[in-house]
DNA sequence: TCATTAATAAAACGAACGTTCAATTCTTTC
DNA sequence: GAAAGAATTGAACGTTCGTTTTATTAATGA
């Protein structure tokens, strides 16, 4: 047989994405087979390679389009503020309500890098390092005019970004807390965290950003 | 031929341990195959199955030594004080120094649980779950005796392990930082966080602990 | 309606995988 | 110095892997 009735390319490569995705953050790329794949979209494997010229296409074509919606998501989420406090409370506010909703692709993204050629490892890792290079910005912005007290800038946006981006292991949705009750909490330490400033800190951006899972 | 001259139970059990530890740091447990393992250790695949029944047993044994091994080291750092602000310090500085001394086999812990049987799973995660839940009884503690203000332990006692975990993704010996640098910094972050009342922290315990890697 | 193209199935490829087994040699013990 | 046990080799087993090739059918456009 051939091509089935309603087969629909767009269709089926959205399908591939979504499975891979759920499949390699399960199970891990090595260990989740093409075969396993295609039984989950419904589809012969040989039919993945009209989409995905090989295994390691894909991984990389996912984590792509991960990090570049990461940082689509922080470009839009950004306030005009350049209030130190504003700004970091929309950094952490974007961060956690996107690694949330996306934790799947989080997964994938983290944990897979080593499966990539060294070439499209250090094209990931240069995105991971202009989002990074946001959250430094604003630390020593806040350094500079004492709306912080952190010290080693470097140190601190690491152990930020490990704290929050920490949050899809152990977070599930329909627990005792939900997103903005987390992400509440994660407010308050990080900006203890920081050594903020108190007084005027009522003016957190307080629009909870939407993702699509 | 056979046995090699010089061939020895207990060092090529120890071999297998250290080189598999590395290997699966490096490339993921799936990734690792046991003819690759052995040519590490300068030994034919067959051998290793005189030491480990399957490559899940290796596994397991693996992740089975690193959680009782940073029990142990807890057990032993843990000071007698029952100051709220001396035990978080400690848990703090030995945490950091166990997990940068052992950062090969805290990957392997943190990133292949996936693969391991259910059973052992549970077994595995028991264990995270009892050291886990020393951080929690002490934050639990300052908050009682208001010596920390933090708010909701369980989330507070995450973001913590997160983030002092996480150390070992980013942290390389031999650069601008030493261990003792970076833990100073984590400490001063940490108390911050947990908003350690501030007055009497001077009586840290200062005795960096030391592992062997 | 008929050619063309897009989308898939089915089968096969060689390579690599975890694991087993029999044979062989070194080491220890008496 | 011979017997017993420990340590390892080399070859092989069946299975699964990523991938390729070829054939076949559904949708599309003139």
């Amino acid at each position: 047989m051939a091509r089935t009735t309603g087969s629909d390319g767009e269709r089926t490569e959205a399908a591939i994405r979504d499975a891979a995705t759920a499949l390699i953050a399960r199970h891990g790329y090595e260990a989740m087979s093409m075969r396993q794949l295609a039984g989950e979209v419904g589809v012969q494997a040989a039919a993945l390679y009209r989409y995905f010229p090989t295994k390691e296409d894909l991984l990389f074509s996912l984590m792509l389009e991960h990090m570049e919606a990461l940082l689509t998501a922080w470009q839009e989420a950004r306030p005009a503020s350049t209030r130190p406090q504003v700004l970091l409370s929309a950094f952490v506010e974007n961060h956690i309500a996107f690694h949330i909703a996306r934790r799947h692709s989080t997964h994938v993204s983290n944990m897979e890098l080593r499966s990539l050629s060294p070439e499209r490892l250090t094209r990931i890792l240069k995105l991971r390092t202009t989002y990074e290079k946001e959250l430094r910005t604003i630390l020593r912005d806040g350094a500079a005019t004492d709306a912080f007290a952190a010290d080693d800038i470097e140190l601190t946006a690491m152990a930020l970004i490990q704290m929050m981006t920490g949050v899809i292991v152990w977070f599930r949705p329909d627990e005792r807390l939900s997103v903005a009750g987390v992400t509440e909490t994660y407010l308050r330490m990080t900006m203890r965290l920081v050594g903020a400033n108190e007084g005027r800190e009522e003016n957190h951006v307080h629009q909870h950003a939407e993702f699509r899972a």
